[in-house]
DNA sequence: ATATTATTACCGACCGGTCGGTCATGTAAA
DNA sequence: TTTACATGACCGACCGGTCGGTAATAATAT
């Protein structure tokens, strides 16, 4: 009666997995289906009893992706209650993630923006939302950075601007780290990157730099 | 004898032109040959007296972008002796460098980001070398820095890695502007980030956030 | 002036290859 | 034998690039 059974849930996760291969090789333009369904070791057809479409597949490891990347970073914030510190764990832990199924990651992550700028405001685009996911980046460094003003231990800087800017720099470092590994890798700027992007909150100068010199 | 003359040069800047408008809306991917003519004005047929192929109006748009942007450069580094203020005038000029145009510059830039990072190192690419370009962009701000210390003014940072987060953190910002307009505009944030970025080479401090927290 | 003609510029129907998605035909477990 | 699962040959939409034909221009002939 009871026929073959398989983990539904683990061959899709399967086929994610090797999806992500080939979209950070190739680009999910230039993926083709079977080139996915090679990389998982199944059939082309097999791909369409999990997913409806390529489409489905990209925003599958869009959210696996991020959500992972949400869990480990609101771990992580529960370890510490000084915003420094907690600034400095965010950088850490979103540069190290870059890392992760060997730069895999990375690759897609340009699909993903590309993705993102594209798609117009007005849509609610109900899988992918970038946007959404940015803003609650900058929501939660903005806090920390306020707190970290309130307690007299910041600058008092913009929040808002300085959590564009942290997220600016987080993201175009990681952009540099996939095009050149070999001159920028994390071990080696990780700390300086650190260093120069918080020094702005300790440094209590008054004069400011472009009042100074213009 | 002599028979129909048109300015060839011009034609393809147009076409160039159209395809940076189609380009930067759907992606080189997803661009069509005839979205491009249409935009242009023209045929379909016509861009074939003019282009190759669609890579080859890729190559051209990209080459023509970078060129100009070098010159700009150059041109505005000749107006002070001043390391801060080089530094300063590198960062705006390449922030307001992204709304040329109406900003069609951002959108396809991703599409160059893409194929620079897809692009083996081993293989030469003769026409696109995003890389070559970062490095010596990395080399003029390594420079500057290095100029800095040595007369005293900054303090003793690494200046290639201080280089390289200079430029991720201008292509970062330059993502999150593409991304969200309303929100990050260059007006805004452009002053906020350079006292930022530029505020750790000033700041004497001898104990570092990392040492001194960690 | 006006017609002729050589040459260039332009065009869009068409071709051929590609690739996402379907489906008829399996196969293996129970 | 039944049923879930797997597959790859096949289909057809799509699109980059081609090509034969047409229009525009200007030198030349009338």
């Amino acid at each position: 009666m009871s026929p073959k059974i398989i983990d539904k849930d683990a061959k899709k996760k399967l086929i994610v997995q090797a999806a992500m291969q080939v979209f950070s090789q190739k680009g999910v333009a230039k993926a083709k289906m079977i080139d996915i369904a090679k990389a998982a070791g199944i059939g082309k057809g097999t791909i369409y009893e999990y997913f409806r479409s390529k489409e489905e597949i990209f925003n599958e490891a869009f959210n696996a992706m991020f959500s992972d990347m949400d869990t480990m970073l609101n771990d992580v914030l529960q370890d510490t209650e000084d915003p420094m510190q907690k600034l400095i764990l965010i950088i850490g832990i979103t540069l190290d993630y870059h890392e992760k199924d060997g730069g895999e990651f990375a690759g897609v992550m340009m699909d993903f923006w590309a993705e993102g700028i594209r798609t117009k405001n007005e849509e609610v685009l109900n899988t992918i939302n970038l946007k959404q996911i940015y803003e609650q980046y900058r929501t939660m460094i903005s806090q920390i950075v306020r707190e970290g003003i309130e307690k007299g231990i910041f600058k008092a800087v913009d929040p808002t601007a300085f959590a564009a800017i942290t997220i600016a720099a987080l993201d175009g470092l990681f952009l540099q780290i996939i095009m050149e590994p070999n001159i920028i890798n994390i071990k080696n700027v990780k700390d300086t990157f650190t260093e120069t992007l918080l020094a702005g909150l300790l440094c209590k100068k008054e004069d400011t730099i472009l009042g100074g010199t213009k």
